[in-house]
DNA sequence: CGGATTTGACCGGCGC
DNA sequence: GCGCCGGTCAAATCCG
């Protein structure tokens, strides 16, 4: 039987399983690697992308088994129904050196080529047995160059329905591509916001001791939190809500001085348009004219704008500028964060081969959240994704926690800037304050134009994050055998919190806060904050373990991806990025001459939700 | 055909 | 003043 000549992971179903695919999709005894994983390349991020064909993205050996049937050993091979990814991309030019170049598909069917073996079984994912048994296959193979016309009518016909099998394998496989997406990204989402959290209040109680310290300095404007920094929300204004800060801080520049180009002024008609949505519950200035923008032509430099204008509006146009930047390894092009974005620019960066990419959101008319998603230069599985604003929509489930984790993480920047004589922060005692629990996950850049906080996941070990296999994308709630997680989400929490509660326990003395934010869930949990507690991190697991709206959104999210993969979590959250990577590693000559683009071989999709 | 993406052009800020 | 650079726009293009 020929082997090698299916292409990466062609869908086709005549083409061989490549030995190297077949070798692995054989059972294992390895633990290490459950038979029923899949592993996904990232090699192919090599390639560049001149069509609109879906990324394959996806690097992390996933546990499918909430799609797959069981097989009996040496019985049936399972074969990843997941098209476009390109397995083993690296390998299968060696795998194919004895085959011929495989022709296209009616190239194929015309010819002779031998079909698929008979073991081979399509079973991923219900009633794609395709090809079972030694029906014709063996026949072919026998019957190759003498079969009479009624052979290849009826080769032929089988063909049909096996290409109608095939689209149905397709759009299984998206499915599954796109859960796959899902489950990462919503790991990395729930992961950043935990760790927002207990940051958070490692911040609150820094800043308690702060206060304690050096209440001279402080803004009273933006700050009536008592001596023991927990008496107060440290910031009594949203500095959270980017957006509405930003507008605020933009209305009041405007009133000092003309802050606007012309250009700014020329596009108002635009503007206006957006004028008629919806600020939700945050927004009651019209968004056009609060629009924080991204780029120094809406946002007036602070350096120049503020020099005489009071310390709070000094503080505001810092705080308009915050960003928050995320970075996560993901083959993906996007973090899924739960909201819809349409990309409208694509721009090479100075020092970056890799393109960077612009998205607005797209789930409310003016929304001015806006978040740049650039492959980091030194390792290029590495996303970076930088936010700036706050939506003026209420968000889906699935955007909560994104939304909610940076701009959180700006409002601990912020907030934290405050007291500061320059309105900026100290980047080593910021590191310290959001996360103590490994200074290297967040990063406070003080150099940059504006301030920015770095929410890194990408070090390991990150004492934050599930436990999991060496591979950092294994999905551990795909297994059956943690199916209780379903049953009892919060039981992963002394997980995830197991070492940050022993880092915890380096930080005596620190008082907790019973002032988590005001936003959203947070809220609910903030009143479970006992202040008197020794341990704020164990209140912070407790409180999480034992808030309803925190535990039954953990399970919702859960169970929408491993109960029911096929469904989404409530039919708005679902995100699912389907795209390539806008900075899947342009070996090409990356030039920046002046203000070129990129050469168009990078595609970025939005991650809208789709329609499953 | 509508919506999303691509990509060249434009603009403002900033450094020299 | 000039050029670089980041950010944005919008017409062209692509795709479902």
């Amino acid at each position: 039987m020929a082997k090698g000549s299916g292409l990466s992971f062609d869908p086709d179903p005549i083409k061989p399983i490549p030995t190297v695919l077949n070798s692995f999709l054989e059972p294992h005894n390895n633990h290490f690697y459950p038979r029923n994983n899949i592993f996904f390349n990232s090699s192919s991020m090599e390639s560049s992308y001149n069509n609109r064909s879906p990324p394959p993205t996806i690097q992390f050996p996933v546990n499918l088994n909430c799609s797959t049937t069981h097989h009996d050993q040496d019985e049936q091979h399972i074969r990843p129904v997941i098209d476009e990814m390109d397995f083993f991309a690296d390998k299968k030019n060696a795998t194919n050196s004895e085959e011929p170049t495989t022709a296209n598909d009616s190239d194929r069917k015309e010819s002779n080529t031998p079909p698929p073996p008979p073991e081979l079984d399509f079973n991923i994912n219900t009633a794609l047995h395709l090809l079972t048994a030694n029906t014709y296959s063996d026949q072919s193979l026998v019957d190759d160059g003498l079969s009479p016309n009624s052979d290849d009518k009826r080769i032929k016909s089988e063909l049909v329905v096996l290409q109608a099998e095939l689209e149905r394998m397709n759009g299984e496989n998206r499915r599954l591509r796109d859960m796959l997406n899902q489950v990462k990204n919503n790991y990395n989402t729930l992961q950043i916001h935990m760790m927002t959290i207990i940051h958070q209040q490692q911040q609150n109680q820094e800043s308690g001791q702060r206060d304690g310290k050096s209440e001279e300095v402080k803004h009273q404007h933006h700050n009536n939190q008592n001596g023991h920094g927990g008496g107060g929300q440290v910031v009594p204004r949203q500095f959270m809500d980017l957006g509405l800060a930003a507008s605020e801080a933009e209305e009041t520049s405007q009133s000092s001085s003309e802050g606007r180009s012309g250009r700014e002024k020329s596009r108002s008609p635009a503007n206006n348009t957006e004028a008629g949505s919806t600020c939700g519950t945050i927004g009651e200035d019209s968004p056009e004219k609060e629009s924080p923008g991204w780029g120094p032509n809406k946002i007036p430099r602070l350096g120049n704008s503020s020099t005489n204008k009071p310390a709070d509006q000094a503080t505001e146009a810092t705080m308009r500028k915050a960003r928050v930047s995320v970075r996560a390894r993901s083959e993906a092009p996007m973090i899924t964060d739960g909201c819809q974005w349409r990309k409208y620019g694509q721009k090479m960066a100075k020092g970056n081969p890799c393109p960077r990419a612009y998205y607005r959101c797209t789930m409310a008319a003016g929304c001015p959240v806006r978040k740049q998603v650039q492959r980091c230069a030194e390792d290029r599985t590495i996303l970076i994704t930088t936010y700036e604003g706050t939506h003026n929509h209420p968000l889906p489930p699935a955007a909560m926690g994104m939304a909610s984790t940076t701009s959180s993480a700006a409002r601990m920047l912020l907030s934290g800037s405050m007291p500061s004589a320059d309105g900026l922060m100290n980047p080593n005692f910021f590191a310290r304050t959001l996360l103590p629990c490994s200074s290297s996950m967040a990063t406070i850049s003080a150099s940059a134009p504006f301030p920015t906080v770095t929410l890194d996941l990408t070090q390991s070990p990150n004492p934050l994050q599930f436990p999991r296999p060496p591979n950092p994308f294994q999905v551990p709630f795909s297994n059956p055998t943690h199916n209780n997680i379903l049953a009892n989400p919060a039981a992963l929490l002394p997980q995830i919190f197991g070492q940050a509660l022993y880092n915890q326990s380096k930080f005596s003395g620190l008082q907790s806060s019973q002032d988590l934010e005001g936003q959203q869930h947070h809220s609910t949990m903030s009143s479970s904050i006992n202040p008197s507690n020794h341990n704020p991190l164990a209140d912070t697991v407790n409180a999480l373990t034992s808030d309803p709206n925190f535990t039954a959104a953990l399970a919702a999210a859960i169970t929408s991806l491993i109960g029911n993969p096929g469904q989404s979590n409530n039919g708005t959250n679902n995100t699912i990025a389907t795209t390539t990577t806008p900075a899947n590693n342009n070996n090409n000559s990356v030039t920046n001459n002046g203000n070129n683009n990129s050469n168009g071989n990078n595609k970025v999709t939005n991650s809208s939700f789709p329609a499953n």
